[in-house]
DNA sequence: TTGAAAGCGCTAACAA
DNA sequence: TTGTTAGCGCTTTCAA
């Protein structure tokens, strides 16, 4: 590659110390120079393409401008305008967004922690959380500024911006009741990761206070929040509870692949049997009967992570709200109706 | 942040000089030291926790292991797979990938090619070109390495991955013709982006080798890839030429919008109206009734583009090639049927 | 208002 | 085999 002129070039042109130079070019320490030599250097600057380099810059402010945005994998539909969102106030700050895909393999994610930090990121945004995470747990505890997004670590004070999982929950267990459900089955997340299990508790918590006994709901947890998890699921809700009228899924993919199999077996949605889902994904509204699922923000929700985490990084005496927790709303559309009579 | 440890903290710990250190580490250098003195040194390594700084390796070496991905916008379901692709063998070689969205904004365009610039990134993959773009031409010209993919810029040497449109074009002409269509329109897409232009020439190259007349063909040009588009154009169809009886579409998303404006006129697909798509974008096969449409390679796309540019970072003297032109394939799923007999 | 000098953490040419 | 030294391009303290 061509060199870029450096500052030693413009100072070269014009006559001036490299120092002076910095301060020309610097609009904070613009106003102790005189308003000639000022206009000299961007002159120079202007007409040599002068850019400067980042990476001296980061090298003595020990600062780089970069964040680490960590997400399980970006081929998952709700994570692009998640990082959409986180980019848009990133970007507007002059800061870039290096971002990794953990592939929810803890190993491969504590890697890409170091991987980030020895690229000396100035925080990290965080997507793909454990329950239990000790790796970047501990590099918040050095110091590096971290906010979850989606998921939560628990027993930290790491800052986390998630939805409201149990009004979520509450929105479609209501609406099943509502039509007349008292059979309700949960296909549940994977029980590590706070989405699964705080979904799975608010269940828990609505089935209780409806009053349903033991005989009326079935659980089942599925390993990953995929279609085939969702088929495999819902093939054991059939075998280990048939009377099932409907399936309350922790996730739109879990409840994609409960439909793919009721439909396989025979059971129409939802005529035969109700099924609802949660996040409310691209596309969702074109795939018959369309899913009735919980809207939950996205774009916003990473545009909130990194403006808590801008605040980390430059107002570090200024403290953040540890929970963010941002309201859910229902969609309704095809896939619930009355249970049909025995 | 708690200060890392350095080479220097590892010199004071071990009785050695840093450059010594430096070595140590360094598996090309570590071969002229002492087995003894490297054993130390990566021991007290190991024990300090150390971890390299690679933004000061990056200014020593005028290389920061990081490359620009630039793509129009993530939440464009066909790019999360070529991302993927792109970064499975970047991270490979030890490089970190930035990722930028440029909205198909020319002038937002321009300037993240400057910040990626100043940033300081050893080559760039952009998925987002207009068939004329001086900003990328110019940064290529200046010796940053530079590969397109999806798109390609004309009148340039830079070396391209595209895939062959003209085939996958042909693949659902000659289907549409099997099922008995004459009269077909293109709802074609932007003409500044190189698969608008190339599906578009394809398109007439078919026609015209068909011996189809003038009134058999439409073609109206959407001004963006998506769905809105999509449905405007495919009015502009059904009101300019009534009897088509198959739309041909750029994209899969226009055809998304053409399904969606038919269904609206109560012309049903496939019985009334044929379409095709292109790319197979996913979640297609669960729309009904399942657009037949052509695809292409995209996380391997996303591959061999990356392969190529880190071909042209670090054995600068090999040539690659200046095209790749990856197959195509022929997905028939229920929007083609044959023509309703007059 | 400007210059001189040091140093961020690393690598590499040269010397010993 | 190891140490010395310089320098990547920038910012910032101190002096003038």
């Amino acid at each position: 590659m061509r060199k870029r002129p450096t500052l030693k070039d413009i100072a070269r042109a014009t006559g001036v110390h490299p120092s002076t130079v910095s301060r020309a070019l610097d609009a904070s320490a613009r106003s102790s120079l005189s308003e000639e030599v000022v206009e000299r250097v961007r002159e120079a600057a202007r007409t040599l393409g002068y850019r400067p380099n980042r990476v001296a810059f980061s090298l003595r402010k020990q600062k780089t401008m970069t964040v680490g945005v960590m997400i399980p994998d970006i081929t998952n539909m709700i994570f692009p305008p998640i990082v959409r969102g986180i980019e848009s106030v990133m970007e507007a700050a002059g800061y870039a967004s290096i971002l990794v895909n953990t592939d929810s393999q803890p190993r491969r994610e504590q890697r890409l922690v170091e991987i980030l930090q020895e690229r000396g990121v100035d925080g990290i945004i965080h997507t793909a959380v454990l329950r239990s995470d000790p790796g970047i747990v501990e590099a918040a505890r050095q110091g590096l500024p971290v906010v979850t997004l989606n998921r939560r670590i628990e027993e930290t004070n790491i800052p986390y911006v998630i939805n409201d999982e149990e009004d979520g929950i509450r929105l479609v267990f209501d609406l099943l009741r509502r039509q007349g459900h008292r059979r309700i089955a949960h296909l549940a997340g994977p029980a590590e990761l706070s989405t699964g299990r705080l979904r799975l508790n608010a269940f828990q918590a609505m089935v209780d206070a409806a009053g349903l006994g033991p005989g009326d709901t079935v659980i089942t947890e599925a390993e990953r929040f995929d279609e085939e998890e969702g088929r495999r699921c819902a093939a054991e809700i059939h075998a280990r509870a048939p009377g099932t009228t409907a399936v309350l899924c922790a996730n739109d993919r879990l409840a994609l692949g409960a439909m793919s199999f009721f439909q396989s077996v025979g059971r129409s949605c939802p005529k035969d049997i109700s099924i609802t889902g949660f996040n409310d994904m691209p596309l969702l509204e074109l795939i018959p009967p369309g899913l009735t699922t919980v809207r939950i923000q996205q774009f916003e929700a990473g545009a909130i992570a990194a403006r808590l985490l801008l605040s980390l990084i430059e107002r570090p005496d200024e403290s953040v709200p540890q929970a963010t927790i941002l309201p859910v709303g229902l969609v309704e559309r095809g896939t619930v109706a009355p249970p049909a009579l025995a």
